[in-house]
DNA sequence: GCGGGTTTTGCATGCGCATGCAATAAAAAA
DNA sequence: TTTTTTATTGCATGCGCATGCAAAACCCGC
């Protein structure tokens, strides 16, 4: 009835907002907003007074309301398919790493499909994000259009696209396995295999175009292709294909390091071949245990710190020019010759 | 100088809105935010209407401003230390997963700083997350207030904390080590070791007491501890330091299964040993790898999606009761059998 | 101490959506 | 058909912040 039961009812702490600190610094909420504005016109005494104010107040900037204003989110999509895939965490990793440093933050979209198109991504646009950045997994027509009708740019990490407006960076995947080819040829191995990642995987079948195209020229014709689904087991399980076929393979190139871990344990464990001597294994991606002693594995490396600064580029571009046609850049690896080659 | 010119005067896409559709539908905008919010009052046949328009506008709901206006973000912010490591990686993908189903996504913040405050965390605030969940990480009490004061909840997976109103779920470590324990006495082991995680990890801690204090019941008192700082090369160290020990252990318990595996490379590849004859070893987390063929390691298991699961419980607690006290949740695991102990 | 120039400030408004309330249309009851 | 009840709608406003514009405060040199 009274008054007081007005203002007492419910005592809901709501964050404190700009009026608040602008009331308590005695300036107007616009002063406040750019007291927290980098560059505004604002005098360095009256900066500090509501500095002070807000402090004060615990006062934290809603970014939200930010966003709605500025029409810029500073949160950046990961769409990424098995984050369990070292390699890809590390990538992960990375984005986020270094989107940090620009205030910018990873809005996470997970999926267990492999090469698929996660319909959830839409989500994306309506978080506002400014970009999307795809790793493992590839973005369908459908949702390209969506994104370019939105004027958000997409990134594929690691994976090959032939839609117009979606930008791309990749390992150098051809070259990956011309240069396996090669090393196993200066080490003079005979019998060749692939393990393969998935059938449709872009990047994949580049590496092994540029094996079997390089040992092609070497007369070699015979290569045994096995696909290991880019797993260990789905690896191993291609290993004992190998190891039990009328031929196999003294050289064994693998599409990633995690299949080669999978190839080098079947070997070693159940047909008790000795590596480098019996037969050599070359991987793809150099992931932190590839160096481990275990493994000690001879590969081509995959940078994710430069993949990831080398997408976040990219993503600043189309972002600062919506019109510009997809990026599309290589990023340089190279061979780290380990224990699982011959000297 | 004509309307014309007003018109055509840089024609920058903007993404439809509501009002937009509510044009195009010849309906108002509020009843286009009620199409779209679920149990809000209206006719079927309006809302089809709308719907209509909206796909035919490729509308997508901006949820920041949704986000403004309901005070609910359906962000839950996520720390993480370490990605790269499996066991954390599968962790953040059951979140991801788990979240989704309510429509929530997942706000990243990685770290590569172990069981230390990311002073970066404050921005979840800023982005007006529902909740925090850290991962191998812990809260300092400033964050935790500066929470609790913005009745944001946090949840601690895996590690233990004294704070106040932080949350925490956590495997059964102390029955951890205790299992490990009594399984390695059954198989008559003598000589018994543990590769802790970290010094100032609580969760290594509780799984050595266990470890130890069975043992001691048994009149085992001289167990050898080291510090494999829950890495591979930290644990294949530990295990050289081990081996090489006047009293080299026959029973390794270690407090990670990453570490196991570190610790079973140097036993087989550098002091040939035979496991789980010569030496049997016990992890802890039961991560994917553990049942691979090269790995077969006996391990008690940790479960991430449980954990998952249980943490966004508790944060749905937390959020329709702020004023609730910190929740306190241990997920059961079990001892999963395979070849790294003996039979 | 004054005019013109330069900062610094506040005002007003909009970003896209949700929601209490009043107005209206539809349905049910009389 | 008229009245009452109920289901739908639109209006108006606010969520917290940024920003163009005009007013105010400050600066300088003469």
């Amino acid at each position: 009835m009274n008054k007081k039961k007005t203002t007492n009812k419910r005592k809901i702490r709501r964050a404190p907002t700009e009026s608040d600190v602008a009331r308590l610094a005695g300036v107007s909420q616009s002063a406040v907003s750019r007291a927290f504005t980098k560059g505004a016109s604002i005098a360095k005494a009256t900066r500090e007074k509501i500095i002070a104010a807000a402090r004060e107040l615990g006062y934290h900037p809603n970014l939200l309301a930010r966003s709605l204003a500025t029409r810029r989110s500073n949160i950046i999509a990961l769409a990424i398919a098995n984050l369990e895939n070292p390699f890809y965490a590390q990538v992960a990793q990375q984005l986020s790493a270094q989107l940090r440093e620009t205030g910018r933050h990873i809005l996470l979209f997970t999926s267990s499909i492999y090469d698929e198109t996660d319909p959830m991504l839409e989500r994306a646009l309506s978080y506002q994000a400014d970009a999307l950045i795809m790793t493992a997994t590839k973005a369908s027509e459908q949702l390209a259009d969506q994104f370019k009708k939105a004027g958000v740019p997409i990134v594929q990490i690691n994976r090959e696209s032939k839609i117009a407006g979606v930008s791309t960076v990749w390992g150098e995947n051809y070259r990956a396995g011309k240069v396996a080819a090669s090393h196993f040829l200066k080490k003079n191995h005979k019998n060749f295999a692939f393990v393969a990642g998935t059938k449709i995987s872009s990047t994949s079948h580049m590496r092994q175009q540029g094996y079997i195209e390089t040992l092609a020229k070497n007369n070699i014709k015979n290569v045994q292709i096995v696909y290991g689904e880019y797993s260990f087991e789905g690896a191993a399980n291609a290993a004992r294909k190998l190891f039990n076929s009328k031929n196999p393979p003294d050289a064994i190139f693998c599409a990633s390091d995690y299949m080669a871990f999978g190839v080098l344990e079947v070997a070693r464990r159940e047909f008790a071949l000795k590596i480098p001597i019996d037969v050599a294994i070359i991987g793809v991606d150099d992931v932190p245990e590839a160096s481990h002693s275990a493994y000690d594995l001879t590969t081509f490396s995959q940078p994710a710190a430069a993949l990831a600064k080398e997408a976040i580029s990219i993503v600043d571009k189309m972002i600062a020019n919506p019109n510009r046609r997809a990026i599309r850049t290589e990023v340089a690896g190279e061979l780290i010759i380990r224990g699982s080659t011959r000297r």
